[in-house]
RNA sequence: UCCUCGGUAGCUCAAUCGGCAGAGCGGGUGGCUGUUAACCACUAGGUUGUAGGUUCGAGUCCUACCCGAGGAGCCA
């Protein structure tokens, strides 16, 4: 009996006979010979069937296997550069566990709305194996980072009483008899989290019912929070650029040959290394009109904006210090320029824009109250947030950044929709 | 919500001035002993998004609607 191996291990077994267990990529045939594509999801070889060394009813068999049979397939492992990946199974035996029907998505091209109707099926090609393989190694690089730094994960609800930053871009839910909302941001829960553990960060998703068409939105989409006690503005911006450096350079360690699948420009995120360029708000509204960009000081930058400010620079951007008036309520003012927050955008090169939001908490009782009552926010909902004031307040920063935008920019993609498994957007539901 | 573009075979697209709806892939049949999205020959496959209108004649022009894509606003 040969042993089952998987192909991405098969450089291991050259000479042996191996059995491999997957699914038929592709196939074509030359008469005498049978070339099987065979995936098993950890990569790709080339399986020859030869008509003169197997019997007639196998031969026969490579004939009815479509594209996506399940089979398996026993052969020895021969080193061949002919075949892609240097290696190919020379085959003694064939199973068919089953003969797949018409399966939809062909070798040719397709469009996006055909391949995203059939998501389930598109994440078995070899261009999604990537872009997601690369997400599994930024999830990873994240956690390792603050686990890393001892921050302790302390998840935040998803079903969550009140807003956040108003209510417009909600999703509302029936709640025993009364209304729940999905979270958009694990924040206001995290600075409990780092009164509670010093340093605490929070992963998972967000909901947000904002009607935006555009490549960089999802309405269901992953967030990484980290909360700091004790650290000002500057200490989030280090933080911030400490971990984006880390989480770059982690997949171009990691994840080369998924980068080269994608074509991304490598030597573009190879100059990702701290430090990174500071803007304040107002040297970025410079930038702008040096460039004449139509811009009207005060507002907040729209995405032809944030584009314009980061490719004056090859590196992220870190634009600090805002206008107030156009933030969070939870921001605290700058004690040199009250009408400034303390906050801090991180926009990615090459046209990505923002992919980190954050900043110093306003930690002072009466100007937080003062705050909310200006927002005209509902106070009571806020009265266990108050409580983090009341109780030990101390100066606290963190920052959130999105994990489908960060995914977009390493890869490269010019849509956030393909770094999700399966997309919740404005007009997709399914599959 | 607004702006722009689009909807033709299972899929990706073509169709000149308004004049016979076509190709590649996929399916089927046959061929080929080293293919790399293989190739070659043959073959089946259509209510041109929906409803009206103009015209001798509409995939093409007009009106309304439906659906989708990109962008704006908003945001990660």
């Amino acid at each position: 009996m040969a042993e089952k191996v998987y192909i991405g291990d098969i450089a291991d077994h050259a000479g042996k006979e191996v059995a491999v267990t997957g699914w038929l990529y592709n196939k074509r045939s030359s008469g005498k010979l049978w070339f099987l594509q065979v995936r098993d999801g950890t990569g790709l070889i080339q399986a020859v069937v030869f008509k003169g060394s197997v019997s007639e009813v196998l031969f026969q068999r490579c004939e009815e296997i479509t594209q996506e049979s399940s089979i398996t397939v026993v052969g020895t492992v021969a080193e061949d550069k002919r075949s892609a990946g240097g290696f190919e199974l020379q085959v003694t035996d064939l199973q068919v566990d089953q003969v797949a029907q018409d399966y939809p998505i062909t070798p040719k091209e397709h469009g996006t709305t055909f391949l995203m109707d059939h998501r389930h099926l598109w994440l078995r090609s070899s261009r999604q194996h990537a872009i997601l393989r690369i997400r599994h190694e930024i999830v990873g690089a994240c956690r390792d980072f603050f686990d890393g730094r001892g921050f302790t994960l302390v998840d935040a609800p998803v079903f969550t009483p009140n807003a956040c930053e108003g209510t417009s871009t909600l999703f509302e839910t029936e709640y025993f008899g009364s209304k729940a909302y999905l979270t958009q941001s694990g924040q206001l829960y995290m600075e409990a989290g780092a009164m509670a553990f010093g340093k605490a960060y929070c992963f998972g998703p967000t909901f947000r019912a904002e009607k935006s068409k555009t490549r960089r939105h999802l309405t269901e989409f992953w967030m990484i929070e980290p909360e700091v006690a004790y650290m000002d503005l500057n200490g989030d911006m280090e933080l911030a650029e400490d971990f984006i450096s880390y989480i770059v350079k982690r997949v171009l360690d990691n994840r080369r040959p998924e980068l080269e699948k994608l074509e991304r420009n490598t030597e573009a995120l190879a100059k990702v290394v701290k430090p990174f360029p500071r803007l304040s708000y107002d040297d970025a509204a410079a930038i702008l009109k040096e460039k004449e960009v139509e811009f009207e000081y005060g507002s907040d930058f729209g995405g032809a904006d944030e584009t314009v400010i980061s490719e004056a620079f090859d590196k992220p951007v870190m634009v600090h210090r805002y206008p107030a008036a156009i933030k969070a309520f939870y921001m605290k003012n700058d004690p040199d320029d009250p009408s400034k927050a303390l906050c801090v955008d991180v926009l990615a090169p090459e046209g990505y824009g923002e992919i980190i939001g954050g900043g110093q908490r306003e930690d002072d009782l009466s100007v937080l109250e003062a705050k909310i009552k200006e927002h005209e926010l509902p106070a009571e909902a806020f009265e266990w947030y108050l409580d983090l004031r009341r109780y030990g307040t101390v100066p606290h920063a963190g920052f959130g950044m999105g994990i489908e935008r960060a995914v977009s920019w390493i890869c490269g993609l010019s849509h956030v929709r393909e770094t999700i498994p399966f997309p919740r957007l404005m007009h997709r539901l399914t599959p």
